[in-house]
DNA sequence: CTTATCTTGGATTGGTCGTTCCAAGATAAG
DNA sequence: CTTATCTTGGAACGACCAATCCAAGATAAG
């Protein structure tokens, strides 16, 4: 009897989501979703309710779908500070070209627009989440020997988080890669105990 | 014959200032910024043009009334690393507690919401000008004796001042001061050539 | 006071905001 | 096919958006 949803549920997250990390919350309208989606306002809002839950699906997936994965390569990759240097470089490149260039990281985006406290759970998350991979990254580094002796992993993998989000922040504004480049580097070379061969 | 303006401009952009750095350009409407500054639409408009323009000069303001203060004390503070360990320390605390506690940067926060070319620029001379500071103080550690051998100075530069913005931008969710310390700490601690005294 | 000029408040513009509602269409079990 | 249920598109909601305009008020020089 019942009917059954005539549309993919993820595959117009997916717009939303594009659309909210270019363009942000407040400056993205209903009529914006509509278009980019092809779905009536009706669907949309049986689907995912509020433009604010919307906003938190969008959030959720980008952690799982975008953040995650590249927390995860970080957390399980054995090489340690080299691992560490790979995060960063991908980070430059994915933020200051191709498709998303200039977009920043719609999590650090979020800082700036987030209201709900759901959503201000979801940014702990991604910052616990990426925090846990620099540890973990850091951990093997030491275990190598490559770590500079008496350092604080725990204040290293926070001050890495933080870089990032310097990062994500700036590509938004078209900083040069070569700058980003040049600041993560010697703060990799102050964490090693011997010059770096990359 | 003329007649003269009746209120203080500066004022009244002081006000549009701390709304713009709450709650952002996009969330503040006219009508808000009317409520905030006593004034009418017509003589908002006459004395600033449109909104864009507004936010601009707001930018402009806190600029030179609240950042280049803080690049200005840093710069010319002649203790070299425990300058840098200071800066971060009034900022935190000023991002953290008081008055304007989890409002992030204006400027940190622009680079999520800005759209015009001039609002871009002043972003731009931002990030110059607490690159500076934090370059000049290295110097200054430098002649100390105080840095560790073979540290990029520019590379540094650039780094702190990405770590700032990190600061800035979790401060906005509520991120505890005591892992904020502890991230400029390690950072400061790989910075040095000898173990520092705070 | 007269007069010229600028300032001011309030009404108003056309447009867009997020959200709701309902009738029409689509679907699948019986 | 009938029937019950869900989906869908489009109209409509009141509220607010940035911006403009104009008549009335305030001001200071002569």
């Amino acid at each position: 009897m019942p009917d059954v949803k005539h549309f993919d549920a993820d595959e117009a997250l997916a717009a939303v989501e594009l659309l909210f990390w270019r363009q942000g919350v407040t400056a993205t309208g209903i009529q914006d979703i509509v278009s980019a989606t092809g779905l009536s306002r009706s669907s949309l809002y049986n689907a995912f309710g509020s433009k604010e839950e919307l906003y938190a699906a969008a959030l959720q997936r980008y952690l799982d779908e975008r953040s995650r994965p590249m927390f995860d390569r970080l957390a399980s990759d054995d090489r340690g500070l080299p691992a560490i240097a790979d995060f960063f470089d991908r980070l430059i490149r994915l933020r200051c070209t191709g498709r998303h260039a200039r977009w920043g990281c719609l999590i650090s985006n979020a800082h700036t627009e987030h209201s709900s406290e759901p959503a201000r759970l979801l940014l702990d998350q991604h910052h616990g989440g990426l925090r846990a991979a620099f540890e973990a990254a850091l951990e093997v580094a030491r275990g190598k020997g490559d770590l500079r002796p008496g350092l604080d992993q725990a204040g290293a993998a926070e001050m890495l988080t933080l870089l990032a989000y310097g990062v994500n922040l700036r590509s938004r504004s078209g900083a040069a890669p070569k700058d980003l480049k040049a600041g993560v580097e010697t703060c990799l070379h102050t964490l090693a105990k011997h010059p770096l061969g990359f």
